[in-house]
DNA sequence: AGAAGTTCTCGGGCGC
DNA sequence: TGCGCCCGAGAACTTC
C-alpha cells in the first residue's frame, strides 16, 4: 500500500491524533508483527506508561517517539493506523491496540499481517536495522541531482530496480517509480549506469515533483490506502501512467503497456520512454 | 487464477 | 579462488 506520500500522510494525520496519549497497556493479537523485541509481553511491558511525543517519517517507516522509547513500524502492503474509542467493535485484521489512559486506542490492522514493528531505546535506531542502510531521502532539500547521481553511481541494473531499492534513495515503490520515469521520458529497464546527466536531471526532478505532489494531496488510494483519520488520499486521479495499460498516453496517444519488470508490473509507453 | 501499493532470503551466474 | 554484485524466484498472507 503506501509509499512515502501515504506514510508521511500517515505521519501527519497520527500527529494531529495521538500526540501528548499515555499509553495505559498494550494488545498484541499476532506475533509475528512484533520484530523487536523478541518477547511480545516484553514490547507491550515496555511500552505501558509511557506518552506520544510525536511521530516522524524515515522513508517507508514511520518512527512514533515515545519518552524514553521510539516505535519504528513499517505498513508494508496494507497496513493501517486508526484511533477508536475503546467501546467501538474491534475490527477484523486488527493485530495491536494501544489502549490510551483517555479511554481512546491506536489500532493497527494489516489484512496480509506484513507489516512489523520494533521498539528501540532513542537513538540506537539509526544503527541498527531495519533503519540502518536507509539511502537518501528524496524530499530534503539536500537531495540534489548531483547527490542522486552520486547515489546511483556504478549500479548496472535496471534503472526501475535501482530505484526501488530502499539502499540509494528512499521512499519510492510501485506507483511513484512508474510515474517517475515516465515524467524522465526512461525506460524502467534502461541499465542505471548508462543515464546520461540530463537523464539523471530529468529523473531527480520527476521524483522531487511527483512526491511532493501527492504528498500535498494526501496520497494515492488504491485500493486499501486510508490515512489515520480513515480519509482517502487524492492522487490517484492524476496518476498518468500506473494501472493505465492500455489506456492512450496523455502525451502522444500510445497504448500504454504492462509488463513486468524487476518482479514488479510495470507500466509505460513504447514511444515516450525510449532505451538509449 | 493471478495479482496486489513491500521486503527479505536464496541460489546461480558473472566479472575482476 | 574469493568476493561483490546482480538477477530471478520464492517466501511471508489475505482478498477479489
Amino acid at each position: 500500500m503506501p509509499e512515502l506520500p501515504e506514510v508521511e500522510t500517515v505521519k501527519r494525520t497520527l500527529n494531529q491524533l495521538v500526540k501528548g496519549k499515555v499509553i495505559d497497556r498494550v494488545t498484541v493479537n499476532l506475533a509475528r508483527i512484533i520484530q523487536r523485541p523478541d518477547d511480545i509481553d516484553q514490547f507491550a511491558f515496555m511500552l505501558a506508561g509511557h506518552r506520544i511525543e510525536g511521530v516522524e517519517r524515515r522513508g517507508k517507516f514511520l518512527r512514533i517517539l515515545l519518552d524514553g522509547l521510539v516505535l519504528v513500524s513499517h505498513l508494508r502492503m496494507e497496513g493501517r493506523y486508526g484511533v477508536y474509542a475503546g467501546s467501538d467493535p474491534v475490527e477484523k485484521h486488527t493485530h495491536v491496540i494501544f489502549h490510551f489512559n483517555d479511554g481512546t486506542e491506536l489500532r493497527y490492522k494489516d489484512v496480509r499481517q506484513f507489516g512489523t514493528m520494533h521498539l528501540f531505546q532513542p537513538g540506537e535506531e539509526f544503527a541498527l536495522p531495519p533503519l540502518n542502510k536507509l539511502g537518501l531521502e528524496p524530499l530534503d532539500p539536500e537531495f540534489t541531482p548531483g547527490k542522486f547521481k552520486e547515489a546511483l553511481k556504478g549500479k548496472t541494473s535496471k534503472i526501475k530496480a535501482v530505484l526501488l531499492n530502499q539502499a540509494y534513495v528512499v521512499g519510492i515503490g510501485n506507483i511513484y517509480v512508474d510515474e517517475s520515469l515516465f515524467r524522465a521520458g526512461i525506460h524502467p529497464e534502461q541499465p542505471a549506469n548508462t543515464l546520461t546527466d540530463k537523464q539523471f536531471e530529468a529523473l531527480h526532478q520527476a521524483v522531487v515533483a511527483t512526491l511532493a505532489e501527492s504528498v500535498e494531496v494526501g496520497g494515492s488510494s488504491i485500493k486499501s490506502y486510508v490515512n489515520g483519520q480513515g480519509e482517502m488520499g487524492m492522487f490517484q486521479h492524476r496518476l498518468k501512467i500506473y494501472g493505465r495499460q492500455n489506456e492512450p498516453c496523455v502525451t502522444c496517444g500510445t497504448p500504454i503497456e504492462k509488463t513486468v519488470v524487476g518482479g514488479r508490473g510495470t507500466h509505460y509507453c513504447p514511444v515516450c520512454q525510449t532505451l538509449n
